[in-house]
DNA sequence: CGATATTGGTTCAACTTTCAACTATTGAAG
DNA sequence: CTTCAATAGTTGAAAGTTGAACCAATATCG
């Protein structure tokens, strides 16, 4: 159904279109799942680790909510959840704002930095393993240029959407 | 905390590999999201429009549950409650395997048929516009080359992890 | 200033996904 | 042939996700 086609022009893909999407998306797949699969022994999804890593970067561990959630990239609404939820296992807590009095932070507690600090290596043997141990440099560089192109005309496109 | 660092050898990624890992992973997400909401017209998402696909490319549109699951990449459970849902659509209905009676066969209706027949352009174009237009015949090359080398990698690593 | 629109964040209900348990066959081995 | 293991698929409950509705609080503008 992507149709890699003799027939006609721009509506389906070409075959060599075809090979690089299909290929794209399945090994994507299987990645993710690699990696969602490896992190289980943490109590910790891809999701939930993002949150907590870009968490861990900030000053004093400590974010807008919806700065959190842009930086995470997951909507508002699961962020709220996903916190309730961290809260409970004792990684984050939140403190209010003063400055902003509808506004919360999301803060790592140490137990969280605790937690993440111990998954880290794992998660980041993971990558290597699952992915960067099969790609040269010269790979990277492709990849890095190719996603950086195509983050930048998403954004764009999403920008315009609004 | 995928930390790009001076200080260690192997633990950490260097910035070349983080950059690659970063680039890739945001506008993967970035990408997929897109893609999804284009679905959203056609009453689709993108892991239904993957299981329909699969089940319209089979002869007679009709196939093994376990063969169907397996091609789509998700769980037979999941199958099976998906199929429930567009079985209600009147997009598949199930059918007895007489050979083994344990099993059955998924098959596509003719308003499945028209169904997807319907979404496909669409999709086809989104995937066109959100990436393909994106990419170079080069960058397709080198995408292809690299996810098909990581497909086989990650389906060896799955095996053996059996 | 006061009315109104916008933003930050949470909540509720609907829906989806997962996981483990279960039924019914089939296959293999003694 | 019988027993035991493996396979095909479904189910139900729990957990996760989504999107709209909602409550404040703040920003904007006449």
């Amino acid at each position: 159904m992507y149709m890699a086609a003799k027939q006609s022009a721009p509506k389906w893909l070409n075959p060599r279109e075809m090979k690089a999407w299909r290929s794209y998306i399945i090994a994507s797949r299987r990645l993710l799942d690699a990696l969602d699969a490896d992190l289980e022994g943490h109590d910790l999804s891809m999701a939930d680790y993002e949150v907590l890593a870009q968490l861990s970067d900030a000053p004093e561990r400590k974010m807008r909510m919806s700065e959190l959630a842009e930086l995470a990239m997951v909507s508002k609404s699961r962020l709220s959840h996903r916190m309730k939820v961290m809260e409970k296992a004792g990684w984050v807590r939140r403190e209010e704002c003063e400055s902003d009095r509808r506004g919360s932070y999301a803060v790592m507690t140490d137990q969280g930095w605790k937690a993440i600090v111990k998954a880290a290596p794992s998660h980041v043997a993971s990558v290597r393993n699952r992915l960067m141990d099969h790609l040269t440099v010269k790979d990277q560089e492709d990849l890095a240029k190719i996603f950086d192109r195509l983050q930048t005309e998403l954004r764009g496109q999403y920008l315009e959407e609004i």
